[in-house]
DNA sequence: CAGTATCCTATGGGATACTG
DNA sequence: CAGTATCCCATAGGATACTG
């Protein structure tokens, strides 16, 4: 057993970063999204980061960009298929905090807004 | 969807760490271990890293500490039930990056050895 | 709008020495 | 053996300004 650890790390990965999850679902929601949309809806997410983010998630072929090269710029982003395949994943992160974890003692998170 | 978000952040703070995950394969398989033998068995981990992230693992209720408290210091590891709760989720991680990840070019991670 | 570049800080983790 | 304490460095991410 255990000889996935490689693959682990390299999931863990793609899946740490303190916004990409947020990306995803949001991408996961909306289909399609541009990165002023993603900035509005992400809340607190810097310019900078949120750049850094959708960088890393395009080169781990999670999500796809598309430039329309027009006069006014205009870029959109979507889930690939592997992102796709990957909520699974990620719900289950959620589900298993959500039925393992004391929500009053949730205090290594940001547990409330 | 995405209401889960926090308990993301709380199940990723408790998985994120360098050795977190080779700690609780370790404890998943002899079942029970010490401090001296893990850090055989984990190969490259520093004894203050070690030390953190049991400590983490300790407050995360993920694993439990015996201490004998005998002349000559013994104290033994083991998994909770809330900690083999989490090892389908680290396989189903393990698993997703062993079917998407293509191992050629698995470069961010340290691939082989 | 969709970025890139620069500067700054907080944190994780390694090396090493010390303690009971 | 099972820790704790100190020092150091690399990286993630925020704030902000600049570019096409």
């Amino acid at each position: 057993m255990a000889k996935y650890l490689n693959e682990f790390d390299a999931t863990m990965q793609m899946i740490q970063g303190k916004w990409k999850i947020m990306i995803m679902y949001e991408l996961a929601e909306v289909e399609t999204s541009r990165f002023g949309a993603l900035q509005r809806h992400i809340q607190d997410v810097s310019h900078k980061t949120l750049a850094n983010q959708l960088h890393e998630l395009e080169d781990d072929n999670l999500i796809s960009r598309h430039d329309f090269k027009t006069a006014e710029p205009h870029v959109e982003y979507r889930l690939t298929e592997t992102g796709k395949s990957l909520i699974p994943i990620l719900d289950a992160i959620c589900d298993w905090g959500d039925t393992h974890i004391d929500h009053n003692l949730m205090d290594r998170s940001l547990c409330d807004e």
